[in-house]
DNA sequence: TCGATCCTGTAG
DNA sequence: CTACAGGATCGA
């Protein structure tokens, strides 16, 4: 269920706890994993290598090994990964583990099953994300860059969000609340927002995703907790027929692209 | 550009 | 029981 702020606080705790620890061994539950990779492939390639960093990119964790490897995992709607501690039970739903030399083991769990392991030289990672859009929390992203993205689409505002090749992170929860948060209607077509309501949108995704990451990362009391989150604080998500917080009005549902699109019809305008 | 699809758990 | 779930890809 992760989006970049929820894949952003386990990938800093990995980074905190990892590096410099040497795979064992490695294990896949379900070979649905790693496809279209075989287990045997993966397993083979992580093997007797040592982690020497973490880190992320859209929603994608990286952990770069020795010898040149790069594991990617994607832990698509319900995945969560964590550390557990030496002679730790195995939890439910776990599809995928890395045992470290000294005991600890590396978890990917995930309930669903659409999370994805695979891994690839580290050499080619880039051109693994050559589509994707800008990290929005980076310099890279600024309003020309958005305004450039946006020119000339149809696309309704919110599914252009969601477009991974637009900007990288943002999901469901979050593309609802950042279009509330720059007063902009989820239906409007992304290539008629002019230059305020750009400057707008760009200022919200930066500090509606900053904030998800605070919010977050304070919930996290350790490796096994689900970074989610606080979504009583959200202003339109999952709040059909409450009062809008900043004007009163009822939230609405609506579907695009066969999901749901929470947002305020007063405060929103197209 | 859209719907179907990969899966399973849980809420209504 | 059915509807739905915070993702992404694939084929039509």
């Amino acid at each position: 269920m992760p989006e970049l702020p929820e894949v952003e606080v386990i990938t800093r705790m990995l980074a905190r706890d990892v590096p410099g620890s040497t795979i064992a061994r490695a294990y896949v539950e379900r070979p649905s994993a790693t496809r279209p990779q075989t287990p045997e492939f993966v397993v083979e390639q992580v093997t007797g290598r040592q982690i020497e960093a973490v880190w992320r990119r859209a929603k994608n964790i990286l952990l770069t090994l020795s010898g040149g490897i790069t594991i990617r995992v994607h832990l698509r709607m319900t995945g969560h990964m964590y550390v557990i501690p030496d002679g730790a039970n195995l939890p439910r739903g776990t599809r995928f583990v890395l045992y470290l030399e000294d005991g600890r083991a590396i978890v990917l769990e995930d309930m669903r099953t659409l999370g994805k392991v695979t891994v690839h030289p580290t050499a080619s990672i880039g051109e693994l994300f050559s589509d994707v859009g800008p990290e929005p929390l980076h310099g890279e992203f600024t309003p020309a860059v958005l305004a450039t993205a946006a020119a000339r689409s149809k696309q309704p505002a919110k599914v252009w969000l969601l477009d991974q090749r637009r900007v990288a992170g943002l999901g469901n929860i979050w593309a609802a609340e950042t279009l509330h948060r720059a007063r902009i209607d989820p239906r409007t077509p992304a290539g008629r927002l002019g230059p305020k309501r750009l400057a707008r949108l760009h200022e919200s995704i930066r500090s509606v995703l900053q904030q998800a990451i605070d919010g977050a990362q304070a919930v996290v009391q350790q490796p096994s907790d689900f970074p989610e989150a606080d979504l009583l604080g959200c202003q339109v998500y999952g709040r059909e027929g409450e009062p809008c917080r900043s004007c009163g009005h009822l939230i609405r549902r609506i579907a695009q692209a066969a999901r749901s699109t929470y947002y305020c019809p007063n405060c929103q305008k197209r």
